[in-house]
Formats: structure tokens, C-alpha cells, sequence
RNA sequence: GGUCCUGUGGAGCAGCGUGGAGUGCUCGCCGCCCUGUCAAGGCGGAGGUCGCGGGUUCAAAUCCCGUCAGGACCGCCA
């Protein structure tokens, strides 16, 4: 090293002594005689001093430096209580530039945040501040902390390929051209999950791996066209097992990065609980504000809007906004727009009058006096709330609706404890769901078992029946997911066969894994970690961007490298991009 | 694919509603001064295709249409 000590590290211990330090300029103080530069390095900041120096004025910002110089006390008064360094200084003896700096395109500064394009165009420089800087790192200790449990309990580390063939996840693929085999083309992994369930077969037992994966869909900002999973499956255990690992994981995580005790075991609900409670697969558990069933209270109604539902086999429902009878009639009316940007008709409401308790409002002269007077009390509202109903024939399409409702009111009501932590298990999730076109397609993937209950007879009722398919969630993230997967092969059929997947379809797609499955293959069962989200919660960052080192834009583009490029008619040509399908 | 927000010297913003000279703020940059600052300070200075294209108008950063880029949401994504 050329350097003899970190600028961060330095005390008032080391008082005295003769150091060499390298670093960049993160600020410079030119009083003329005496020059103070704050001397960055990746360990933090200290303050060096120059005097009587020419060279001292030349320096400029983010200037990289090499100094030899005493570390003394500050004079008595002058010590910098905001530095961990701030009792001491460095008296430079000798400076040399190493390397100077243009003029910076962005701030490098604490203090100071540009705007994502800049960011990420010079994402070098933006990392060189400390909070970014703490999220890479904060994600390497999340990285060991998952590792060394892991290997507590005797996981085996696998990479899997990232050239491959399609998996069954349902999103668009990446394709990359095979230049050996001109007009076929691999496929990016959207997930491990057929490798991991062939590690299965393969007797390893327990497999855990930081998988990227890639799926070519619209962005978010918790989604990037690249991403990683921190991926695990495990042999011969049930779905307990794999959620008591799992919260093992997310304990030490939490417990040295987040400074949190996760209370074991992490309460669990049913999807269908979770719909009807919090109209949410993923629940935000950090307030109340449950939703409530009024399909029943209402039957009978005159109300054509609830009555077609109802009547239908639908579903209505309410949430509560707590005080949300002040609200302007602008603001009531925000909420019809609100809901139609999300694809529904309305909102309907009614406003409780915070003096009289009476029910006023568009919809509160459709109801009868008798429905009126006993709504406050069904739905647990008080003088002064607004009641938001939600109906539909599809249950689902109403609840969500509901529960898309019940996080706005959070928001703008102020219900949401943003230090809290409230992770649940969300279990017993449907195997199947409609198509859109008179089928069935797996609402998690088609590996996935039915529970026992279900076991012997999904195809009677396939709307209705579950799998041991569980979402770990953390204040409305799905951080996680995973299921006990199928290892017989008529079970498996029968599913196919749900959903409409013929023996030569399945065969095609992945038979491989069914051929695997033929040779004494194990019960097994996995779960994926969203680890780019689960590194954003960590961090208290809003966006997933925040974590990944070179993120891309909501475009898909890297703004830094500039990808994706065209090719060249040269590179196309050899990659045979252009040659028609055969065979 | 849809809805919405944003785009103004190197960075971050204001100006736009109600059109009237590229107007303003903070930081940075350049020069000079300055020996105890720590977001140092003082004086002076440079730096602009108001994202791009078109339209309306005597006149457009400002109004209209289109387009590009960044972001949020819906669709989509297990």
C-alpha cells in the first residue's frame, strides 16, 4: 500500500505519529497562509493542513492525493465534534498529486443530490458519496450475513447458467443469438427454478445461490430488467421448514443491519384472509384499517350498483377513512379519479357527519334508513369518517380496489409508523387462476404442490384450490416467495392438464426436468428472496436503483455505457440473428 | 400500450397561471485577496439552442400540437 492509514481511522490516540495517507478532495478551506483540505478515502474524512504551500492553492475538488504529514490535536478550541476524526489533523509535509480532476458534472457531496440521468451517466462519482458508498456496502454485509447462515446449516453454493432455454415464469425472455447454431437462440433465466429442483434430483439437498435473473418487462422502481434473487431449495423438508429457515435468514439480517429484533415466528395469514382483510396479496401490516365484508348486511339493497354485484355472486366491500368527512367535495371527487386511473368505475362513498353521525352523500340516499343507521357499526366507523365502498361481481377485482384504497388513506391520514417493521407470512395462495380465456394458468408457477387437503381432487374445483405456495412480506413488499414443489409424476399431469398443457407441450417446454423427475427425483420445496428489494428496505431506500451498483433507467437504458448499442452488419451477420427458423 | 409529473449556464431550483430584452436564487467554475477554517469568507468575472421540431402571435422559456429524455402510477411482471 502506499499509504500507511486510513483517513477515517485516524484519533486522537494517534497524536504524534507520522502518517501517509491517499485520498480524494472533498473540500477545500483556502485561507491564503493555511489551506484545510478534508481528505477523503473509503473509510471517511480528515482534515489535512498546508501551510505556506503553492501547491495547496492548485488543488481543486475530487483531486486524488497522496500526503505524508504528523497527526497532532487540533488547537484547543478547534476541534470538529460533527467529525469522527475532528480532534486531529494531519500537518503535511509532503503532497503529491496523484491525479487531478476536470471540472465535476455532479456535486460530490452529502449534502447535495442530482438528478437521476446525472447519477447514473457518472454513477463513479455519485458513489463516491457517502450514501451510496453505504448501500453497496450495507448490501456486501447483507450478501455475508445470508451466506453465513446458510452455510451454518450446510447449504451447498451452485451457479447456475445464465445462457439457457425459457423457464416457465410467464414474462418475456432476453434472447442472445447462439452463433454455433445460426437461428436458435438462448434464453436469459427469468429464475434458477428449473436447475434448482434438477439439483434436487441431483442429491444435493441444499442449494442456496445470489442468482441474477432477468425478465423483459415495464419497469418500476422496484423492478430492473436485471435483478437478483437470493435463491434456496431445500430436499425432504416441508413448508415449515423452509419458512423457519427463511426466518432465520431475515432475523440476522434485520438484527445487525436494520438494529431490529423480527419476532419469531413471523405471524402468517391466508391469502384469502389477506384479500378479504387487507383486499392485498402482499398486506402492509404496519396499520389497521382492515376492510369489511358488507355482501351480506347489504342483500336486498335497491342500490342497482350493489345489488348487480350482489345478485351476481359479487362482492361489496368498505374501507374506513378516518376523518374523512371533512374533506372538501373536490377532494371526494379526487377519489372517482383516483379509482378510474386504477381501471375501476368509482369510488362510492358516504360521509359520516362528525356532529350528528348521519350518513350523507351520493350513495347514502340509495340505501335504506335501516341499512344507514347500523353502517357506522358494521363497518366500524366513527362521526366524522368517510366510508369508501368497492363492488363487482369478481370478489378480487373489488378487494383490490379496496386495498389499493386502504394504503392511499394510510398515506394521506398519517397511519403508517414508517420506523415499524411488520412481516407475515402470506400462506395457502391458489394454485390456479382464470385465464382471461375459459382456462386456468398457475398463479405461482406449474411445479407448484397442492396442499393435502387439495391433493386428490384440484381439478374438481380449480378456482378454489391451494398450494403450499408462501409470499414472505414486509410492510407491503413481497420480499419473498416459494412453494412445496411437485416430485410425482401423476400429480404433475394432472396439473398439465389444468392448465391445458399437453404431454408433447410439456415435453417441449421443460422435459428435460419431467425426464429428471423419472429417476427417483425427492420431495423438495424453495423460496427466492427479492434481494434487491429486501437490500432497498435495509437501506431506507425508495428505489431498488439505490442498491444495484450500475442500475439502469426506467427506459432500459444505461446512460454510463450507454447499452444497448446497435451492431454492426458484421456482428449481425455472425450472430446469425437474421437466419430463418429450421427444422 | 395508457394516465400523470418534470426538462431553464456544469449541478439543484425559481420564473410559465395573466406572452413583452435570457430575469433571479443556491452551489460549482475562473481571477485576485485572505494564517484556524470545517457547507470558510470578501471582491470581481465567465458560462444559455430555456430538451428538440412545428404552430399561434407584432412578440413564446411562458400558449397549442408533435417528439425525445428522466421519473411515478395502471396494464404487464409468479
Amino acid at each position: 500500500m502506499i499509504r500507511t492509514h486510513q483517513a477515517g481511522s485516524l484519533r486522537a490516540a494517534d497524536a504524534g505519529t507520522t502518517v501517509t495517507l491517499a485520498g480524494w478532495v472533498a473540500r477545500r478551506r483556502d485561507h491564503g497562509g493555511v489551506t484545510f483540505v478534508d481528505l477523503r478515502d473509503a473509510s471517511g474524512v480528515v482534515q489535512v493542513v498546508l501551510r505556506e504551500s503553492p501547491a495547496a492553492h492548485a488543488l481543486r475538488n475530487e483531486f486524488c492525493l497522496l500526503v505524508t504529514g504528523d497527526v497532532r490535536h487540533r488547537p484547543a478550541g478547534n476541534e470538529n465534534p460533527e467529525l469522527p476524526t475532528g480532534e486531529v489533523e494531519v500537518v503535511v509535509d509532503e503532497l503529491v498529486v496523484l491525479s487531478e480532476s476536470d471540472t465535476l458534472p455532479l456535486p460530490v457531496d452529502d449534502e447535495q443530490t442530482a438528478g437521476d440521468e446525472v447519477r447514473l451517466r457518472y454513477r463513479y462519482l455519485d458513489l463516491r458519496r457517502s450514501g451510496p458508498a453505504q448501500a453497496l456496502r450495507m448490501r456486501s454485509a447483507a450478501n455475508r450475513i445470508a451466506r453465513s447462515v446458510l452455510h451454518r446449516h450446510d447449504f451447498v453454493e451452485v451457479e447456475t447458467p445464465t445462457l439457457t432455454r425459457s423457464t416457465p415464469e410467464g414474462a418475456r425472455d432476453f434472447l442472445v443469438p447462439a452463433r454455433l447454431q445460426p437461428g436458435s437462440w438462448y434464453a436469459l433465466p427469468q429464475s434458477p427454478q428449473l436447475f434448482k429442483q434438477l439439483l434436487m434430483v441431483a442429491g444435493l439437498e441444499r442449494y442456496y445461490q445470489l442468482a441474477r435473473c432477468y425478465r423483459d418487462e415495464d419497469f418500476r422502481a422496484d423492478r430492473q430488467p436485471e435483478f437478483t434473487q437470493l435463491d434456496i431449495e431445500l430436499s425432504f423438508v416441508t413448508q415449515d421448514d423452509v419458512i423457519a429457515l427463511s426466518e432465520e435468514i431475515i432475523a440476522a439480517l434485520w438484527r445487525e443491519l436494520a438494529g431490529h429484533q423480527v419476532v419469531a415466528p413471523v405471524p402468517r395469514i391466508t391469502w384469502h384472509d389477506a384479500m378479504g382483510r387487507y383486499g392485498s396479496d402482499k398486506p402492509d401490516r404496519r396499520f389497521g384499517l382492515e376492510l369489511t365484508d358488507l355482501t351480506d348486511y347489504l342483500r336486498g339493497t335497491e342500490f342497482r350498483v350493489f345489488a348487480g354485484a350482489i345478485d351476481a355472486g359479487g362482492y361489496v366491500g368498505t374501507v374506513v377513512m378516518p376523518g374523512g368527512a371533512s374533506q372538501t367535495r373536490k377532494e371526494l371527487d379526487g377519489w372517482q379519479d383516483w379509482a378510474k386511473a386504477r381501471g375501476a368505475r368509482g369510488l362510492a362513498y358516504v360521509v359520516l357527519d362528525a356532529e350528528t353521525g348521519q350518513a350523507r352523500g351520493p350513495v347514502a340516499k340509495n340505501l335504506s334508513a335501516g341499512q344507514l343507521a347500523g353502517l357506522a357499526d358494521a363497518v366500524g366507523a366513527k362521526p366524522g369518517d368517510a366510508v369508501f365502498f368497492a363492488a363487482a361481481t369478481d370478489r378480487r377485482e373489488a378487494q383490490e380496489l379496496l386495498g389499493a384504497a386502504r394504503v392511499e388513506i394510510a398515506g394521506r391520514v398519517g397511519l403508517v409508523d414508517e420506523s415499524a417493521w411488520a412481516f407475515c407470512w402470506v400462506t395457502d395462495a391458489p394454485m390456479f387462476e382464470p385465464d382471461g380465456q375459459g382456462g386456468w394458468t398457475a398463479v405461482h408457477h406449474p411445479f407448484t404442490a397442492p396442499t393435502d387437503e387439495w391433493a386428490d381432487r384440484f381439478e374438481q374445483a380449480p378456482g378454489d384450490a391451494l398450494a403450499y405456495a408462501y409470499d414472505l412480506v414486509c410492510n407491503g413488499h413481497e420480499i419473498g416467495g416459494g412453494s412445496v414443489r411437485i416430485h410425482r409424476a401423476d400429480v404433475q399431469r394432472r396439473v398439465f392438464d389444468v392448465l391445458g398443457i399437453s404431454a408433447e407441450q410439456a415435453a417441449d417446454k421443460f422435459g428435460f426436468l419431467l425426464e429428471a423427475f423419472r429417476f427417483g427425483p425427492p420431495p423438495h420445496g424453495g423460496i427466492a428472496f427479492g434481494w434487491d428489494r429486501i437490500c432497498a428496505l435495509l437501506t431506507g431506500a425508495d428505489s431498488i436503483r439505490e442498491v444495484i451498483a450500475f442500475p439502469k433507467t426506467r427506459g432500459g437504458l444505461d446512460p454510463l455505457t450507454g447499452a444497448p448499442t446497435p451492431i454492426s452488419p458484421e456482428q449481425r451477420a455472425e450472430a446469425g440473428v437474421d437466419t430463418p427458423q429450421t427444422g
